[in-house]
DNA sequence: GTGAAAGCGCTAACAT
DNA sequence: ATGTTAGCGCTTTCAC
């Protein structure tokens, strides 16, 4: 900078003004410093400019599973909208791991984010969060949600379930199995409160063997369901609770021979893309990743530029995706296939 | 730190020693300064550290489009490996477009990244690459290959796109349509090579009728595999060269009523993780993501730890899936259904 | 084994 | 409209 002072035959307070737009600068002027700039070839130094300035125009976002496309969606939406605002995203996965949650915050403490997009572990609240609160680090949870004061985005869980459910029951029946999700975090409860209240309210009693912890991995819900489906005791209907244990109960019941919706009515939370595609297609809940994405970052935009507004927490709706897999009387009726989107 | 110093009473210069490992200190001073960290909970600011030891341990990495799952699981392995080595990954996506990539890569550069990966948009090389050569920043390409002195790794695409053409040959087809993808890329290039290549080697025509531009997308694919697949012109053989427009592709023909393989035999290029769960059953070649992902970071990191060889350009190899979408004489003699992964 | 001090390349308050 | 200068919080050379 001082280089292209002296060529500019200005101070670098000058030169620092032309290049942030921070006070009027006589056009002349301006123009010999960007000439100045183009000549040497001059670059910005951001690191130096943090360090005086106190900020970094960087957020760190803490994901779970890179590997779900669900997360990568997510990442995408939460990027697009941080680099409109001027901002870099930082990514690291936690692997739903406590500690190298922890040790990945840190690290983006550290790096002073102005900013950070946490999907929490189970146990979050106890090690990392903590640590980031204290910081003073503007924070924002997604996907999963916390009894904390503090903003968040997260999807529809209990009353989309519930509605997965009761979709199962109204077609009659009533021998209906869930694969649900990790333990201990907020979209796993939930979405096994509205099946629960869904079974509850037609007065279905819970059937503890036809509870499948499925930990939000294709080949855990893999081996369940296959265990499940050849065993005595089989369901006449299967809700799955996430993108990744409905690959894996497809696969189960695609080993064994059966055939959805005939031997096994199926539905899923979770869409995919690409869910026409598939043989059944799927009825399913679908999050609005893209929305979920841009609040968050909106939410913690927000934050940053200290609008300190009371913590929000924020559901977004999910769409129901009537397909066959349900096998219910609407669709064998004749509702045609393949609906595009 | 020059609290914790204080306390300790020590000087900051043992302070950084301490912190960083990076000369001997007395056991009993470490002590004490240690337990003076933890009193005032201090944390180090990595911001004022990249600027006076010339490192910020970052690397960027510049992707073409997050929402293809390909590109999500390939920032995870490029994150797998950094975050090991103790990097961290700033993370930006160019939209496959050169202007908004040379906005990404410069804003990467002021940041002073230690290092850059980068999936070259068509028109990188006049571009954006000179410009990151020019800051002496070590630059590896992923997935797309240039004719550069530059350390790439993508995967093998000639010979797995003359292996999917001579399946669907060497199955008697000889009217084989192709959708090949973003144009002035590699990967588009190297893999119509490879399907121009089988042809020829056959002694079949190439029809330009048959190359559609499906441009890596979902939409442009579909429509031009339905427009084609309506004409009088039918094929009676379909290879996509990318994910999305397999996604595409398998749409149009779906929407059209037609049937695979009976109406048209399919083969493409990329996997799925479940393939296995579409309807037909997807013949196709399968990238190593993993392992992409992985040597770039290893290249890039070895690059940046100053170990000076010449540039590398690794390919590496796919894997050919066999199943029936091919509807060739091998599946429909029998093997069996959904072979596990 | 430890300390003093000179930067790293900027920003922004204060002057003029 | 422009310039001077004191930091921002560290690392690292040099000295002891």
């Amino acid at each position: 900078m001082d280089d292209v002072a002296r060529i500019a035959g200005v101070s670098v307070s000058t030169v620092s003004h032309v290049l942030n737009g921070t006070r009027n600068v006589n056009p002349t002027t301006r123009q010999r410093v960007d000439a100045a700039i183009v000549e040497i070839g001059y670059r910005r130094n951001v690191v130096a400019r943090s360090l005086a300035a106190g900020r970094t125009n960087t957020v760190g976002l803490s994901i779970s599973a890179l590997t779900n496309p669900y997360f990568g969606s997510l990442v995408h939406a939460v990027e697009q909208r941080l680099s409109e605002a001027g901002y870099v995203l930082i990514l690291g996965d936690s692997h739903d791991e406590p500690t190298s949650e922890k040790r990945l915050t840190g690290s983006l403490l550290d790096r002073q984010v102005d900013g950070m997009i946490l999907a929490p572990a189970a146990g979050s609240e106890s090690t990392t969060i903590p640590e980031i609160v204290r910081s003073g680090t503007p924070l924002v949870l997604i996907d999963r949600m916390l009894d904390l004061p503090c903003d968040q985005v997260g999807p529809e869980n209990d009353a989309s379930a519930y509605e997965l459910t009761a979709h199962l029951l109204d077609a009659g029946h009533r021998r209906i199995a869930i694969v649900r999700g990790i333990e201990g975090i907020s979209s796993t409860t939930e979405r096994f409160d509205g099946y629960a209240r869904a079974l509850a309210d037609r007065g279905v009693d819970l059937d503890p063997r036809l509870i499948l912890d499925g930990r939000s991995n294709v080949e855990v819900a893999e081996m369940h369901v296959r265990e499940l489906m050849s065993s005595s005791n089989r369901p006449s209907a299967l809700v799955s609770m996430n993108n990744s244990m409905t690959i894996g109960s497809l696969k189960a019941v695609r080993t064994l021979g059966l055939s959805i919706p005939d031997d096994l009515a199926f539905v899923c939370y979770d869409d995919f893309e690409w869910s026409d595609l598939f043989e059944p297609r799927l009825t399913a809940a679908a999050q609005d990743v893209q929305t979920i994405g841009r609040t968050a970052a909106d939410l913690l935009l927000n934050r940053i530029e200290g609008r300190d507004d009371k913590p929000r927490s924020i559901r977004v709706p999910t769409t129901f995706n009537h397909r066959n897999s349900c096998g219910c009387a609407a669709t064998s009726a004749g509702i045609p296939a393949a609906p595009e989107r």
